[in-house]
DNA sequence: TACATAGTGTTATATTATAACATTTTAAAT
DNA sequence: ATTTAAAATGTTATAATATAACACTATGTA
């Protein structure tokens, strides 16, 4: 469960849109759309945006350089993603397993290193798409 | 096992630069480095990594935005991958495990979705960042 | 009130990546 | 050896993503 946040007015703003997207968005596409609204520039976007991911309401695509919605209340706080990605219609699916968050929580690699933080990424084809 | 390529004059330069590199390196960072070579713009450095990447001899870290050599035979062409990275130096490290390697290749989501690839990175602190 | 922290607005610029087009090299198949 | 198709190259220009620096404002709290 998220720690919850009073967002500003631009992170709202911001946060709100994304919300509403049925697809990851990106930063720029994000300005173009709530420039109507007073955010005029990159890096309001981009404060907002990093905010945002900090405190776990919104993660970034990496592989995409895109942003979503938290939809997983399992994810704590941006520690824990894990997404699928169809490689033609691009829809990206925020993956809520117990399974998988166990074992990626838990896993040591050779030296014993246990990790605070992970962001996993898969790639294939949706049911429309295949 | 990497299926052999014979690496082109540019692939093999950029290639032999990150092989020897102990860090991920960025793009713009290679071309200044192999600039003395005859490898003058952004394309040129662009073109030999998306095509080192395809055939699994580098990997991309995309939190990152930076590539190193692939060291482990088990990562089929670049299709499942998984990488250690420390927050603090920035060390990154593949991670060769094949139970994390056979637990990601067979996870299903809960449309019984498979998928053709992956990319996971880790991150925490290392040893000597500790 | 005063103080610290976080957020804002703005301009400029840095960094990462691709489009478009002409040319050359390579590998394989006659 | 010659043709041919695919891959790679070289080049200029530009698009897309992201941050630096600085002045100022809002907010919470001691």
């Amino acid at each position: 469960m998220h720690k919850e946040h009073t967002l500003t007015k631009n992170q709202q703003i911001i946060f709100d849109l994304i919300d509403k997207s049925s697809e990851p968005m990106k930063a720029y596409s994000i300005l173009f759309n709530v420039q109507k609204k007073g955010i005029k520039a990159p890096l309001q976007v981009y404060r907002a945006l990093d905010k945002l991911v900090e405190i776990g309401k919104i993660h970034k695509i990496e592989s995409r350089n895109a942003f979503i919605a938290c939809h997983n209340s399992s994810c704590q706080v941006a520690k824990a993603t894990a997404f699928s990605i169809c490689e033609i219609c691009e829809k990206v699916t925020e993956i809520s397993s117990a399974g998988l968050s166990k074992y990626l929580a838990n896993f040591k690699d050779k030296d014993g290193m246990k990790y605070s933080k992970y962001n996993l990424e898969f790639f294939g084809l949706c049911k429309k798409c295949r």
